[in-house]
DNA sequence: GCAAAAGTGTTACTGTTACACCCATGG
DNA sequence: CCATGGGTGTAACAGTAACACTTTTGC
């Protein structure tokens, strides 16, 4: 094969899931948090929502303009964003051929935008999207928290959806609700502290019970071990 | 955010970065085994190799694209196809914008075409390749290569780079050819049957030495699990 | 009978699971 | 003093790692 000059054009889309954990602040526990994604109307496509996402233009680079997807959105610092995957069958969007190059974006309860003068919003990422969203959205959504519940076993990639301190029962929330199980208190406290990740700063939060310790993730970038935790 | 229509068009390349293991025949062992991969010269950047691809056209899918890609170097059917990630960087190649979509593909020893009509061959993919390649097809390739090796510890991937039919040893070649490391015969033959994926064809294998039991992989397609081999 | 690779078990150790009670605070 | 969530240890078990010799064949 020889070398190639640039060939038919193609118009490419940069989407973005934007998961958090919504339903229960993380702080109480009434209730169970989940993974929410962030959704949008579609006008080509009445009654459906979509991922945000935009056209790349010439100047972009991929992580950039998922980036931009997120500013217009008023997200302007993700905690953690890694490129998904990229969806190109011929029919996916009727009517032009479209690559989406979709990224994973995690966002910490407290930034919550709950609305914020754009027309979308947070739903939960298991039950309602899967049947609301426009053409593969819902596939993509499905990636994407797979992603994260496998990443959560070798990683530090909770990082992503907590506030800079939090206390262990914080930690072991994100967990429960990402895997989608409950989990041995005396057990996860043992693991996660054994990854070497945390560190305890000496400061507390205070209510009505014992006071908790407060930690931070050692790295607030994206650290991935050789091992494997989480069960029970 | 509102719809958008298409936006600005952009080149789509859809690469393949095809990994075999060779430098020593699986079956004797003399020397062992690498990975390498194919590279074809590239008359835009004289004396550097590009990874065979080529640009997105309207008719194609993804994976589809990546299959003709095969195709075109002889290789009909991969053992396995997946997709690695996208590259978009405006900067990537000098003069365009492209973005790259960058499959892996593994290719059973047997299948080798040492050359095959085109001018491109097998190189070894840690090595050479990493300050041969132009652009930053070096990455990829990397990238590749890092997700064999993860992959290995917990799925059946191996099917790609071997034969239908294959002895223990051989398996374990190709995990020690892909990890960089030896392992223990007998901890290594524990733990690959304990995965409940291969299966023992009545068969053997004879040479000058004692015959050997020939296996195949249950499933020819890709399983995933939750747990971990691989180590000593 | 010799060279070459195939095949096989046991023991020590390490990590994982299961499980229940006391502690410190706010109100 | 009561309610709330925070915090801690141990014993049974399962999985992993380290290790060396016998077997079957071709020549």
């Amino acid at each position: 094969m020889a070398a190639r000059s640039a060939g038919p054009l193609t118009s490419v889309d940069v989407d973005v899931v934007a998961l958090t954990l919504s339903g229960g602040q993380l702080a109480d526990g009434e209730q169970l948090p989940s993974p929410h994604v962030w959704v949008e109307p579609d006008d080509t496509t009445p009654g459906r929502r979509r991922l945000p996402g935009r056209p790349l233009t010439p100047a972009d680079d991929l992580e950039g303009a998922a980036r931009g997807v997120l500013a217009a959105i008023g997200i302007d610092e993700p905690r953690h964003l890694e490129q998904l995957a990229s969806f190109g069958a011929p029919d996916r969007v009727p009517g032009r051929h479209a690559v989406s190059v979709s990224y994973l974006a995690l966002i910490p309860e407290p930034h919550h935008p709950p609305a914020h003068g754009t027309d979308g919003g947070w739903v939960p990422a298991a039950q309602q999207a899967a049947g609301d969203l426009a053409w593969d959205h819902a596939t993509i959504v499905e990636a994407a928290v797979q992603r994260v519940r496998s990443k959560l076993s070798y990683s530090n990639i909770a990082y992503g959806l907590l506030p800079d301190e939090f206390t262990m029962s914080e930690l072991q929330l994100v967990y429960e609700a990402v895997l989608g199980t409950t989990l041995d208190k005396r057990n996860f406290r043992r693991k996660v502290t054994a990854l070497g990740l945390l560190s305890d700063t000496g400061r507390q939060r205070r209510g009505s019970h014992r006071p908790a310790r407060l930690y931070t993730f050692t790295s607030a970038e994206l650290v991935l071990l050789d091992d494997v935790i989480a069960t029970s």
